[in-house]
DNA sequence: ATATTTTTATCACTTAAATTGATAACGATA
DNA sequence: TATCGTTATCAATTTAAGTGATAAAAATAT
């Protein structure tokens, strides 16, 4: 048994195709067909039912590729640990963040990490919360940034910052005149809202307590930026609500439209998350800190209402 | 980086010399110090520093050490993983016992247990807490048992049974004319105990709650065997503590001396050893069932006194 | 049904890596 | 200074990994 074999394992567990996997473990099929029997050949067990199309892994398969993506976890942290020792921050570093995050955030942080961090091969990449985790469980992503708790027993959660909401309005919907508005005045069918997979959404329909009904839906289009949400409601569709950090670069002309809400205020929790195999953890802590040394400030931390995305 | 290499790094480690290592280890010496010099060079670090005689552990080596440790500990666990599935429950095992629970509870289990599993190639070794502590650690051997609890972060404990101590007078001794004797009426400096090493002196000495003092040991050699103890005090210098199932096979001319304490009764907590990565928890599993079955019946359980051994 | 495409298995062959035996180099000890 | 025990280095060998071509099998298209 190699670390290499156990590898190919996990790329064609993956791929549930063995040419696939071998272009992205960039060998020839043949290799990788012939070290995987040879494994199964040493262990004296099917690891995959090529019977099955697409390919599926058998019982004992699913057991053989937890504990291999354990091991080649661990010997991943081989070079971590050397790293550490040396104070060594670099190496690519692949990061999630969710859609309702990137825009504001990334550019906060980025310029102060890559000047500090500068042997760090930033690779980041827009997901939606679903892909960011399955992502971290394949070890295709090294962190993320998203919306939290999520509570899933395979990663681990360190919350960087709660951001409030803040209520946008227009001139005719009935909340303009509140100087502050609070939670019990949203109505869930008054409020536009972001499409599914984007956990903001969910946030606000747990925030509402209201669980959402599709027949009372008006419309079925729904958006992916807060920009679209904005010039929907100008448009008297209804209000909207958007994280604090979206309203610091939002038009003069319909800053008049923000409310804030009365504390406690509601809030989002944004989270580092990362696999609990907690490999390339000094880049992780080095990324904490820039974040929090550069959101500390910007946001008021006290008497924040958290709001859990509901999907799991 | 290959598991073969991590195996290599862990005998030097163990036996702090290439050529020794290099034996235990079915290869040329050669072979060992290319292969971890192959390591360093990836890694760009020194594992070993050579300087030193005998060959130590640099301070990023012993890091290394011990996450190669952990990857070889889990490779191991992959076929182990496939003997659960097909319920096999076979291959080398190797036990240690300590002297004072050897001659009683192995010719106990031993012939049910060769018989239940034959498949399992036990073996067993007498050896001193200590030792096996240090075996199990560096995984030459699979499992132990000993007096409990221990408290060693990186073994698991899981009791066997409790063993009620009983004590051995004789006929000038001012304990003779007792039916039953209680913990209260011992005294150090009266009893005969075991050599160090053997945790149950440690438990007596637990139990009299007096730390042993150097001037007041009358005689500086001390036995590895119960039945010296035996011996010793048949000859008025002084009494003895035996484990119940120690008193089993005593000769009948001499039981009239056995004096058995009131409840609570002082007892031993005997457990079944192993490290807590948890390799070959079949066998583990199956040895703790025969076991526990044997006793069960044996020996009261209720009402005893747990006395800990104290060393650490 | 039959042809075509996609995919995996098998083969002889090449390339790369691990291992060896002999020996040099080093340091400790006599 | 000689000797011993040890590790490093070397060319040669053995073993393993990887390749390209192709056969076999299965799915899909005609």
């Amino acid at each position: 048994m190699t670390i290499t074999q156990l590898q190919y394992v996990l790329a064609v567990a993956e791929h549930q195709n063995f040419t696939l996997a071998a272009q992205k473990s960039f060998v020839t099929q043949p290799t990788l067909s012939m070290q995987i029997q040879k494994l199964e050949d040493e262990l004296e067990i099917q690891i995959f039912d090529r019977s099955k199309k697409p390919i599926q892994l058998t019982e004992i398969g699913r057991k053989i590729v937890d504990q291999a993506r354990n091991i080649v976890n661990e010997s991943g942290r081989m070079q971590d640990i050397v790293d550490q020792q040396k104070g060594f921050i670099g190496g690519e570093f692949r990061l999630g963040i969710i859609p309702t995050i990137m825009p504001t955030l990334l550019p906060m942080f980025l310029k102060t990490f890559i000047k500090k961090y500068p042997k760090v091969n930033l690779k980041i990449e827009e997901l939606t919360t679903e892909t960011i985790i399955k992502r971290l469980n394949e070890g295709h992503l090294d962190a993320a940034i998203a919306a939290t708790p999520l509570g899933y027993d395979q990663i681990k959660e360190r919350v960087l910052y709660y951001e409030p909401f803040v209520g946008y309005t227009t001139e005719n919907h009935r909340l303009f005149h509140k100087k502050e508005i609070e939670t019990a005045d949203l109505d869930i069918d008054d409020i536009l809202l972001l499409e599914d997979g984007h956990c903001f959404r969910d946030g606000v329909i747990n925030l509402c307590k209201v669980p959402r009904s599709a027949e009372e839906d008006h419309f079925q289009l729904e958006s992916g930026s807060f920009e679209t949400l904005i010039k929907l409601s100008n448009e008297d569709l209804g209000m909207t609500l958007l994280p604090y950090l979206h309203t610091m670069d939002i038009k003069d002309s319909e800053r008049k439209y923000l409310r804030h809400f009365t504390e406690p205020r509601p809030a989002r929790e944004v989270s580092l998350l990362f696999h609990k195999s907690e490999l390339k953890m000094q880049i992780i802590e080095a990324l904490r800190g820039v974040i929090m040394g550069i959101v500390r400030g910007a946001i008021a931390f006290h008497n924040v209402q958290i709001i859990s995305p509901v999907q799991q």
